[in-house]
DNA sequence: TTGCAGTCTTTACATTTGTAGAGTAAGCTT
DNA sequence: AAGCTTACTCTACAAATGTAAAGACTGCAA
């Protein structure tokens, strides 16, 4: 099962699917609601929005009398997955280890990050060595 | 020196940028030309981008008789640091660790990375602490 | 001096993205 | 039944992005 790889968000995009993420299945007008406060969009903008989602098959919608519902078709991981890809590709010349050096460079990460990560490289090790790769 | 954060190239962008920074300085039928293999540009695209590049004040001219030489105005790091924060704050909400830890989970590293990965938080997390951070 | 090769400039056009107004349908209230 | 409310549809429009053709300039070769 080879997940299409590449599902590439803007921006606008990102905030609606988080909203749906969290509250799916969901109409609209909850969605706008929700997102009232961090964006300042009409009803109209978020609608129109969602439409486009559909039409890209990132979300799909399900008509209950004369009210559509809307769910995500791709899971955030699958999200988050592409848009590291794509970072990845762009920045780093696909190169992961590059990557990840660089953000422990730049980003000073406090003593109980790096912690935080070590156990979770260490623990990543021993599980992979099991399963023998 | 606070450093604008937030220089948010394009794909095409990219492409084009990462030939100036191992040519800089050049002009832009050289650029057409080492991109002509991956990217199918014609001139007038390569042109056409790289202006609008010094426009956005990415790229800076600077005209030798009839030639114009193009340099980069931001550096690598810059473009790549800008490139992670934007990944970080849609995908991860900011969070760091979570997307490092998405990382590691994710994108099944060999042994050797697991390896290297972890002798640099060490070497890094010595480091923060003599810093005394 | 004429023309060609190389470089630049101008203009254009389709698609995507952000943003939204105006109109329509349908159910609820009185 | 008339009107209000709610949700939906259609249409629009500006800015950004990708892509490029056509024309203009200029220095060198014949």
């Amino acid at each position: 099962m080879v997940s299409k790889n590449g599902y590439e968000l803007t921006e606008a995009e990102w905030a609606i699917i988080q909203v749906i993420w969290e509250n799916e299945p969901c109409a609209a007008p909850d969605v706008q609601e929700l997102l009232e406060k961090s964006k300042k969009w009409t009803y109209s903008t978020v609608k129109t929005l969602m439409d486009r989602m559909v039409g890209k098959g990132l979300l799909k919608t399900e008509k209950i009398r004369n009210l559509i519902l809307y769910r995500s078709v791709i899971t955030r991981k699958q999200a988050q997955s592409s848009e590291i890809m794509k970072t990845v590709k762009r920045a780093f010349d696909g190169a992961f280890t590059p990557m990840m050096q660089f953000m422990l460079d730049n980003n000073n990460l406090s003593q109980n990050q790096l912690d935080e990560l070590e156990d979770l490289i260490r623990s990543k090790r021993i599980s992979e060595k099991q399963a023998g790769k």
